[in-house]
DNA sequence: AAATTTCACGTACAAATGTAAGTCATTGAT
DNA sequence: ATCAATGACTTACATTTGTACGTGAAATTT
């Protein structure tokens, strides 16, 4: 529906630090990737060359050093994605994949505040 | 970590059916997924046979039947696959997750509630 | 009982994915 | 100037994924 094809999960790592690094050589993202684990340098210039071709991607010569950018919003992206996901594990429905965040200990106090905040304005909107 | 390999959107697909079911022939999960897309019969009997494999799913006999069921629960594929998903599009932030689900407005009035409810409960607890 | 349908099971096969090596030009260091 | 490092770009290749066909046995229909 999007045209885009979706990203793989070796796309999306490399598309996420891209977003962080907001324009970046490949050696920027291949180094920031190896902060975290062990990752060639061609591996990570193929992801770069494949998010372009997908579309998520641009990028521009600078000197003769190539800079890629993201092309697609991340919200973009993770609406995308995290559709895709709850449709294909929850058939639609996204309360049981909201539960799971809520109840599994994957957010912190304050963040439950944040939360507790957007639910209420939504609330009041619905409401309206 | 969990030794299992992580499961295809395929498979996802195939999996929460079989959840669904409970306990299932080919034929019967096929029949199923069929009512919301084309799909051939081989290619659910594949999959069936990929998550067995896996060790997502056990099968067993009944006369001449092979029969499916689920062999992790879906709690624990949801973990998994969330976690992952997590790990790679949001560097392992929860929360921009949960604020999509929240403001991309997929949930329905009733789910707000129970979020709030959700949310309160949890509050509770930590203040506790 | 002959024909048809239903299954299990093995096999196929192109596309996507994860991962990287090789080649050649350029640039920075000795 | 020579050598090492850096980068672009090409090519490779095994595995996984999506999708399905073929075969032969069992069951069901006519």
């Amino acid at each position: 529906m999007t045209g885009r094809p979706g990203l793989s999960k070796g796309e999306m790592e490399v598309a996420r630090v891209l977003w962080e690094l907001g324009s970046a050589t490949v050696r920027e993202v291949h180094d920031k990737i190896s902060e975290q684990r062990e990752i060639d340098f061609s591996t990570v210039q193929t992801y770069l060359r494949r998010l372009e071709s997908k579309g998520y991607a641009k990028t521009k010569l600078q000197g003769r050093n190539r800079v890629y950018s993201a092309k697609v919003r991340p919200a973009t992206v993770i609406r995308e994605t995290v559709n895709d996901l709850v449709d294909r594990l929850f058939g639609g429905e996204a309360m049981p994949l909201m539960r799971h965040l809520v109840e599994d200990g994957q957010i912190s106090e304050s963040e439950i505040n944040q939360l507790k905040v957007l639910v209420d304005k939504l609330e009041e909107e619905g409401n309206a």
